[in-house]
DNA sequence: CGCGTTGGTCGTATGACCAACGCGGTGCTATACT
């Protein structure tokens, strides 16, 4: 068929990835289509192309500010100057301009809270949607449900805009989790296109430490070892950037950590530096990653387990986009999940909180409060919001403890992940599969390259002073 | 939950000990004011 020439044609690639062409045939054809593709597929190729054969506007629903902004001035250094995304970053006379002319723009990428606001939705109502996309749909069933509820708005959203033409993109997403999307977007027919999240050039790597000493040991050494560039995640703010600073004078390397206390400016630096190969390691939290477009990172080290399976495939994932062999190493001492279970906890209100009054539940912290409003608006009776906090909080639980089942294992870790997918069991050997089936460290090992001294003492000074 | 920090006590060492306490992650938007 031709759309091989239509890609050429107008984002100028040869071939489609895998997937992709499966994917924008389903849209073309019409039909609501859920993809998951691997990351770095280029799954922006797939709605960006669909846009281009078909009529009206294409609509992107997108959970980051600073992943929305990423696309549009990529799309513009392409050459497209229809593109336009409708956010905070905007002054209120661009978002009066933008909102007066809306038509006039083929790509708009907008956040799950804009679109519930009123006036941007009656906007949005008088042109015509060709295609209704959500990036990084994952989100929705990962954030919705606590501290995010707009996400859970998109069905009646997307119904509000007459049902348009719907492409779901994310790269992890297990059967559960892909009908609970489906079930929040109200889609009832719907193309899969599914692919595994099994990245064989990536090895898997658990270690269990028998204490936290042991733990920050390894982790010192490890990140002598290894070579660059890497990441390391850890689920506390202030470990990220004590480590930073301790990895960085212990062996000489160029770090910086990244985590959600810190200003938008600082954090599009350090994304900026990291991608353009001005530091050795990261060490962040959960923040950091999302939208991350950097080939050659080399290894992801957890000091701190997430949550569940797919969280981990999501930040382990950034590592070896470029195909060549990467590390995934995940430092585990008993009692570890001891925080996540602490912050799955505080996440979801207590039982009781739902037979508050309204003016009370105004002082309650924000994501518990948003909560349950929420659900009050919908209508939903105290009794059936208690029934939705167990079974969120089951659920959270459940996929702790599967992961936990994975890191003290003791059969290979990719026919864990694959079976936790619900995918085949991988025939052929693969060689660095995992701790179980062997991994030789040695080939993860080597000398990080050596990056110009610049603007050092800024980075000091600027420690100093805080 | 369990770790790390804080702060009180002891009672005279400028530290040592222990109990109590608090911390531990993710993002959007709106709007007022210095």
């Amino acid at each position: 068929m031709q759309l091989e020439q239509e890609l050429e044609r107008f984002l100028g690639f040869r071939d489609f990835r895998v997937g992709q062409r499966e994917v924008v045939a389903h849209v073309l054809d019409g039909k609501d289509c859920f993809a998951m593709l691997p990351t770095g597929t280029g799954k922006t190729v797939c709605y960006q192309l669909s846009g281009y054969l078909l009529d009206g506007t294409v609509l992107i629903v997108s959970p980051l500010l600073s992943l929305m902004q990423d696309q549009v001035e990529r799309m513009r250094a392409n050459g497209e100057k229809r593109v336009v995304a409708l956010n905070s970053f905007l002054s209120l006379q661009e978002k009066q301009r933008a909102l007066e002319d809306l038509s006039a723009y083929k790509f708009i990428f907008v956040s799950p809270e804009m679109l519930a606001n009123r006036q941007i939705r009656m906007a949005i109502r008088r042109l015509t949607i060709g295609l209704f996309v959500v990036d990084e749909a994952h989100c929705i069933s990962q954030w919705g449900h606590d501290f995010r509820p707009d996400y859970l708005e998109l069905g009646a959203v997307r119904e509000e805009l007459g049902s348009p033409v719907t492409l779901v993109l994310t790269a992890t997403a297990t059967k559960k989790v892909r009908a609970d999307i489906k079930n929040q977007l109200r889609l009832t027919a719907c193309m899969d296109v599914i692919h595994s999240v099994d990245r064989p050039n990536i090895a898997l790597d658990v270690q269990k430490m028998d204490s936290r000493f042991e733990k920050q040991a390894q982790l010192l050494k490890l990140t002598g070892l290894l070579k660059g560039p890497g990441i390391v995640y850890f689920s506390s703010k202030k470990l990220a950037e004590r480590y930073a600073f301790e990895i960085a004078e212990q062996h000489g390397l160029r770090t910086a950590f990244y985590h959600g206390d810190m200003s938008g400016e600082d954090r599009v630096t350090i994304q900026q530096q990291f991608i353009q190969n001005q530091l050795h390691l990261i060490c962040a939290t959960s923040a950091f990653g999302m939208g991350i477009d950097k080939g050659d990172i080399r290894y992801v080290i957890h000091f701190h387990m997430p949550g569940d399976l797919e969280a981990y495939l999501q930040e382990i994932g950034r590592a070896g986009r470029d195909g060549a062999p990467s590390i995934a190493i995940l430092l585990y001492a008993d009692g570890d999940e001891a925080i996540q279970l602490q912050l799955q906890d505080r996440d979801l209100p207590e039982e009781e909180l739902v037979h508050l009054s309204p003016a009370l539940t105004e002082q309650l912290p924000i994501t518990e409060r948003r909560f349950l409003e929420f659900y009050r608006e919908l209508g939903l009776t105290p009794n059936q919001i208690k029934e939705k906090i167990q079974f969120r909080k089951r659920w959270k639980r459940e996929n702790l403890y599967t992961f936990l089942n994975f890191i003290k294992g003791i059969t290979c870790r990719r026919q864990f992940v694959r079976h936790y997918f619900e995918e085949e069991a991988k025939q052929e050997a693969i060689s660095n599969c995992c701790d179980v089936c062997g991994v030789d460290h040695a080939d993860f090992e080597g000398e990080n390259e050596t990056i110009e001294e610049q603007q050092d003492w800024q980075k000091y000074l600027e420690y100093l002073l805080k």
